[in-house]
RNA sequence: GCGCGGUUAGCUCAGCUGGUAGAGCAUCACAUUGACAUUGUGGGGGUCACAGGUUCAAGUCCUGUAUCGCGCACCA
């Protein structure tokens, strides 16, 4: 008796499964749980349909997964997005609707190009001067490599998604169905190819959206130079090689005796040039001198003024960022460099007039590499958005879709309101390429979807085909409509528009807006009802993950240390829709306890319903009823909190209700009753005990699906009555 | 510069339509071989950023200030 097993075991009910005698151990079930479900085939509506688990003509309910990124591994926002849309799905899929959760993996041209070039450089290659077809081809292994892994992890943090339906989003169909819109806005005169100021950013040799940019605070000087009769001001002194346009406001009176048109002759950093003076309106008196030059070719404001009084412009800056001949002496110089070069130049010629030294402002950088955006004019393909940016509004007026939170919602409609044309053209391989030619007399460009445009159609000069491709979120802004597989497939129909989208919110505008603006264009139907955002993930103090920062928490190590239930309610419990949270370890390992808490309770129910047989009605006491009334108010309370999207408050109550109310009030006072005398009172708490329990697992489901599958799986018939064999199709509690 | 959000216990955060503050972790004390030490019971700890206002009553509504963060814009 002197050995702790032993005793132990003397207390043993044989009854009771084998697998309750020792802690609850994640490890253990999991993987064997989610090939169940798998194998089940209840991921699928249809198969759902066929077994008689769903109605035929049950209300649908759909989510388009965001298709994560197949370039790497699973970061803590992909499993906080994992937990939140299997919340969903596994909440709707127990009330009986008709579920689709659709899963993705995405090529995401840029971002998978820029890491697979930093895997080139590590191996000391580049991928400027290889083939550009063997170049797709390596990124192309790379992606599919890794998509079937970050498959594997997302299995892991038990997604319920269908996954005979996944899509990748460089299949044939989604090339044919971004080919068909990009016909469709040619014909509706929405597309066109034009020479516009685009960021270019000289590093990674591609033009970038303007959400692709970001912006920076930073501190330079800030040059007053003489030139002719007026002082100008600048923070790029490297540009003005060919400036020769003055710029005034008309109304300002230091300079009315300057006319526009006027001409004047004036000593400039090479040597003597002539200057025309030009009235503009958009000159702030303000700031500096009020008169400035004008750089078109590197500045999307001066490119503006010059279109408007159509001035002649030239390129300054080559597309690696270094000075071109124009500038003579400072050729080939990079920016840095020649901008203290032509500094020092014009102090020897006494054309400086002062420096001033704390000249802050905000600098766009590319958003990967942090490096300068370079203004460039280029030919692009542009879509015209306003028309399809009113269609998004008047979705969000009419509320056919609503945005949690009405904060993001505001954000949404100021960016959808101050839209300017998209710039859709990439210089990158990796991605969806063009269907165009482009003319090379003219540069004209052709939609050319079947390759059979020889000759340009305005000058009949010869074409080449468009080697750009387009921006991943030309194509990802159709994702909604493509998986379900507009026009004409019965998902489509089934369930379109999609229920709710759940993302991130960083990616508003960059997918939301998109998804909006292409959906209602290519459908007539804005793509979602709801859309769910989710802040960022970040460690326990609150900082950005990052790897040279070191605090990066990998969820799949989580899982493996406290289990995938303990990390879903880690990241629910408490994390309000649209704000950041912090995730922190020790709140993960509480819920690890969570889970070994329900594993014992159920050990407990077990053990104390082993001879209830389920006949006839019991007999409720006074007690009795009033633990079925809290439970029936609980269930109430929960299911409107999941209705309203407000899983944070739901996680915490059902944690609550189990641990405060179940394990330490209902079981205590049950263990009297149960060991009394009193029959009918003893069938009657397990009736209690019985409902209390099957509904509180029922309500942990969708945020611990394998712990409480775990239990269901190893239930005794006659606590089972009724129900499902498998929890995860099991109904819902309803109010009794 | 314009717009938006946060500021609540030592830490990280909840708090619905206004009614004298909650959770997890941490901390302290006690208990404990019949579900569970991945435990139980109990406790300490907050003038809810600051200043005004509305109200019988304000973390909760209004105004302003400070501070942190986000979005947009940007001027050469």
């Amino acid at each position: 008796m002197s050995d702790e097993t032993t005793q132990k075991d003397t207390f043993v009910k044989p009854n009771i499964p084998e697998v309750f005698l020792k802690p609850y151990d994640p490890k253990e079930h999991e993987g064997v749980l989610y090939a169940a479900w798998e194998e089940s085939g209840f991921f699928n509506p249809d198969v759902c349909i066929e077994k008689g688990v769903t109605a035929p003509d049950a209300e649908p309910f759909s989510i388009i997964m965001p298709p994560p990124n197949a370039n790497g591994s699973l970061h803590a926002g992909h499993a906080l997005f994992v937990t939140l849309e299997d919340i969903m799905t596994r909440f709707e899929r127990m009330r009986g609707k008709r579920v689709l959760w659709y899963p993705g993996a995405d090529h995401a041209g840029f971002e998978t190009q820029t890491v697979y070039e930093k895997k080139l450089q590590k191996e000391g290659r580049s991928r400027f001067g290889m083939d550009p077809k063997v170049l797709y081809k390596e990124i192309l292994d790379f992606t599919l490599s890794n998509k079937s892994f970050m498959e594997g992890q997302l299995r892991q943090l038990g997604a319920s998604c269908d996954w005979s339906r996944a899509l990748f989003t460089l299949d044939d169909r989604v090339v044919k169905t971004v080919y068909g819109t990009f016909e469709q806005l040619d014909r509706d005169g929405l597309l066109y190819r034009g020479a516009r100021t685009v960021n270019w950013c000289s590093h990674h040799q591609t033009s970038l959206s303007n959400l692709e940019t970001t912006y920076i605070d930073r501190t330079d000087k800030f040059y007053y130079f003489q030139y002719g009769p007026f002082v100008i001001g600048t923070a790029r002194p490297e540009t003005k090689f060919g400036d020769k346009f003055v710029v005034m406001h008309p109304d300002d009176t230091r300079y009315k005796e300057y006319t526009h048109g006027q001409v004047i002759e004036l000593e400039w950093i090479n040597g003597p040039i002539t200057a025309t003076i030009i009235k503009d309106e958009s000159v702030d008196m303000e700031f500096g001198t009020g008169v400035m030059t004008i750089t078109p070719w590197h500045s999307n404001v001066d490119f503006e003024i010059a279109k408007r009084h159509n001035l002649d412009y030239e390129q300054i800056i080559d597309w690696q960022g270094k000075l071109l001949p124009i500038s003579q002496e400072f050729s080939g110089m990079r920016i840095a460099e020649a901008r203290e070069k032509i500094v020092e130049k014009l102090a020897t010629k006494g054309l400086i007039v002062k420096v001033e030294e704390n000249y802050t402002h905000s600098v766009p950088v590319c958003y990967k590499c942090e490096r300068d955006i370079e203004p460039q004019i280029r030919n692009q393909w542009y879509v015209k958005v306003r028309p399809l940016a009113d269609k998004a509004l008047e979705a969000l007026d009419s509320k056919d879709t609503v945005i949690l939170t009405e904060q993001h919602d505001k954000i949404l409609r100021h960016w959808l309101t101050n839209l300017e044309d998209w710039n859709i053209s990439r210089q990158i391989v990796w991605g969806i390429p063009i269907p165009a030619k482009i003319c090379t007399a003219c540069e004209h460009g052709m939609v050319d979807l079947t390759d059979s445009v020889t000759t340009c159609t305005k000058c009949d000069g010869a074409v080449v085909a468009d080697i750009d491709t387009f921006d991943t979120w030309f194509s990802s802004g159709q994702w909604p409509f493509i998986t379900l597989g507009y026009p004409d497939s019965p998902d489509f129909k089934n369930f379109y528009p999609t229920s709710v989208m759940e993302t991130a919110a960083d990616i508003l505008q960059f997918w939301v807006a998109r998804m909006m603006m292409l959906g209602i264009y290519r459908t007539g139907k804005t793509p979602f009802k709801h859309v769910y955002l989710h802040g960022l993930v970040r460690d326990k103090h609150g900082k950005k993950m990052s790897k040279s920062k070191g605090n990066v928490i990998s969820p799949i190590e989580i899982t493996e240390k406290y289990g995938t239930d303990a990390l879903r309610m880690g990241l629910v419990v408490g994390n309000t829709p649209g704000t950041d949270m912090n995730l922190d370890p020790d709140k993960v390992n509480a819920y690890k306890k969570f889970a070994n808490k329900i594993w014992n309770i159920s050990r407990f129910i077990l053990d104390a319903t082993i001879t209830f047989t389920p006949t006839g009605t019991p007999s409720l006491t006074a007690s009795d009823t009033a633990i079925l009334n809290r439970l029936d108010a609980i269930t109430s309370e929960i299911t409107m909190y999941m209705e309203k999207f407000q899983f944070h408050l739901a996680s915490e109550k059902i944690y609550h209700y189990v641990w405060n109310e179940l394990a330490d009030t209902i079981i205590e006072e049950s263990k009297s009753i149960l060991s009394g005398n009193d029959a009918d009172a003893k069938y009657a708490r397990q009736y209690v005990l019985r409902e209390c329990f099957i509904t509180s697992l029922k309500m942990l489901h969708p945020f611990m699906p394998f712990v409480t599958e775990a239990v269901w799986q190893h239930l005794p018939q006659n606590l089972k009555i009724g129900e499902h064999e498998m929890l995860m199709v099991a109904k819902w509690p309803k109010i009794r």
